[in-house]
DNA sequence: ATTTTGAGAATGAACGTTCATTCTCAGAAT
DNA sequence: ATTCTGAGAATGAACGTTCATTCTCAAAAT
């Protein structure tokens, strides 16, 4: 039971090692890029020597592949973590709110610095990949289940319009990232009137624009 | 005259041995990214030695910065050729078809490089930044000509609708060259739809007319 | 004869990674 | 109580490689 103890504390530490150093990376990379962070800064940034360093990790790849999956882990348990009793739009601006205006411009930052690295490293790729596939299907299942409530018209295409909403995500993740003036907050209105309007059914297409549409 | 036909002769050359040189660079870039993509394989490609191609660029930076001015020129003529007489949403509708459907992957993986360089090279930055300010500029007098002609209601925040189309280009830009199954084309009519419900200027907020604009 | 063009080896810095070595410290032995 | 022991933790200099850039020099052009 000593031994027990001993190695669960011995496990820990090693655990919290590990979280320590790719909050370091997490940070070197958000000021430097994945390219520019040197694992010597990053080292510096851990408090931590190289060689130690490679103990908790094999690679500089593995760095980033490990902040990946712990930013994927965190999301997946906020959307688990989904209370859809008052409503799908009350969700859906908590949601729009929560990443477009509350999460840290470091965490956007980083977020585009995976989207970067997944181009090139297939392993990010595939984190990556399979966690789009994660959020797309999660995205369809709430408002499949907001349609249930009577929430979305029954002709609403919901693939498309999770898919919408993701790139529409990814855009505003970037424009924050690139332009520091970029107000997120100020777009929250136009997102939900335009997410409102996709999950209305009331297509407008066709040639009757303008004065067909009540 | 001879002296003058040489000198412009000359000039052509350089001129072109400089397209030569950004086009190959930039097979690279796409094929590997900037960082992957290394001064020896850009030579190669473009047929040239490495001292040799220092004499057309001074360092691989400028490479990328050329890049993307010569993106940001073919970008400007395109929208400064635009023809309003058959509508705004007909021009809409072209410039998505084009920009979403017909660009090709190189193009849009090449674009989706120069803004992760952006985030490092200030001088990147500086060309990305300008390029965005002249885009929004011109989507917005774009916008503002179609509410001229009718196209647009009067209470539309044109500076939020043209911001939300940028934001939605970078998303589909960002997706087409993450995910290789994504069909942009597909997406066309959701983004149509919800083009012109913004230009509509029917918030449908709590069902009442009080409009996304300030 | 002088300049331009080009090739390709040379350079030096920076990088990720490794490795021989030292340090730490809990428990066993005395 | 003190010493011994050994294994894991940590170090940081060194390594081999890669890369952008520069140097050298010869052939072609003027």
């Amino acid at each position: 039971m000593t031994e027990t103890l001993v190695q669960t504390k011995s496990d820990r530490t090693k655990s919290d090692r590990r979280s320590e150093i790719l909050a370091a990376a997490q940070r070197c990379f958000v000021r430097s890029g994945f390219h520019g962070a040197s694992m010597q800064d990053i080292c510096s940034e851990a408090g931590m020597s190289a060689g130690n360093l490679y103990r908790y990790f094999p690679s500089k790849e593995a760095l980033i592949a490990g902040i990946a999956e712990r930013d994927r882990a965190e999301v997946a348990q906020e959307f688990a973590s989904v209370d859809l009793s008052q409503g799908l739009f009350h969700v859906l601006e908590g949601m729009a709110h929560h990443y477009f205006a509350e999460r840290s411009d470091e965490q956007v930052k980083l977020c585009t610095e995976i989207m970067s690295e997944a181009r090139r490293h297939p392993e990010i790729a595939r984190i990556s990949t399979a966690f789009d596939a994660d959020v797309k299907k999660w995205l369809v299942d709430l408002l499949s289940a907001g349609a249930d409530r009577g929430d979305v018209a029954r002709d609403v295409d919901l693939d498309a319009v999770a898919a919408m909403l993701m790139i529409i995500a990814d855009g505003v993740w970037w424009r924050r990232a690139l332009d520091p003036t970029f107000n997120a907050k100020a777009l929250l209105p136009i997102f939900m009137d335009v997410t409102r309007h996709m999950l209305s059914g009331r297509s407008q297409t066709g040639g009757r624009t303008k004065g067909a549409a009540k």
